[in-house]
DNA sequence: ATGAAGATCCGG
DNA sequence: CGGATCTTCATT
């Protein structure tokens, strides 16, 4: 199934040497939350680890109290400056590197973080940088993620896309989506722009049914 | 210069 | 529940 937002031109996956139909670049000219509602059941393959996007956040670049927009001029410089499908990686609490993909819509600018995989391949190299066994906790959490596939600052500003490091491809099922609330902020918690695949183990918390 | 806040995680 | 540990930004 193609469609505009795929480019079936590179890559063979490890699966009996179908073509990969890795996501475009344009896939990220939409609104913020259609694309992190859209991501969740792709796969996120990242320099020979794999993972099912189970559970993402839309951050809003324009009135959006959250977003690093509102506060940060580099944020806002960042985004003015950089392509939809740039990586957007940024360490919190000085402890934990976080993974966004930039997006530009006709609507309205923003990010799309990743905040849980489901492990598909390469567990045996999350566990390692994980210094976890349990399957559970290689990837349900933003910053478990990023450690578990390895990545960090080196990676900021990237088109991780277009790279050889990795790739986005649709899931062969389309998943329940749960919709709720943003998690982990103190402000903008009120707008239901987290998306989760409904029964995930790998969820970095169960979605708040209201 | 200094301080505060932050899209988190882990261990006690 | 508190501590870790670093960046950005605003204030002095």
């Amino acid at each position: 199934m193609k469609d505009a937002f795929t480019r079936p031109d590179a890559m063979t996956t490890g699966s009996a040497g179908r073509t990969a139909e890795w996501l475009d670049h344009r896939f990220f000219t939409r609104a913020p939350w259609v694309c992190a509602r859209e991501l969740i059941g792709c796969v996120f393959e990242w320099r020979g680890c794999v993972g099912e996007i189970v559970e993402a956040e839309a951050y809003a670049a324009d009135g959006d109290p959250a977003c690093h927009t509102f506060s940060r001029p580099s944020a806002r410089r960042f985004v003015e400056q950089h392509a939809p499908g740039t990586s957007y990686v940024y360490l919190n609490y000085g402890v934990h590197w976080l993974f966004n993909l930039l997006v530009k819509g006709p609507a309205g600018h923003g990010f799309v973080l990743f905040r849980a995989l489901e492990p598909l391949a390469g567990l045996e190299t999350m566990r390692s940088r994980r210094r976890r066994k349990n399957v559970r906790e290689l990837c349900s959490g933003p910053g478990r993620l990023t450690q578990a596939l390895g990545i960090n600052g080196l990676d900021h500003a990237k088109l991780v896309l277009e790279g050889p490091d990795g790739g986005i491809r649709r899931g062969q099922e389309t998943p329940e989506v749960v919709d709720c609330q943003r998690i982990g902020i103190s402000k903008g918690a009120d707008l239901p722009w987290r998306f989760c695949k409904d029964g995930a183990p790998s969820l970095s918390r169960p979605p708040d049914r209201r």
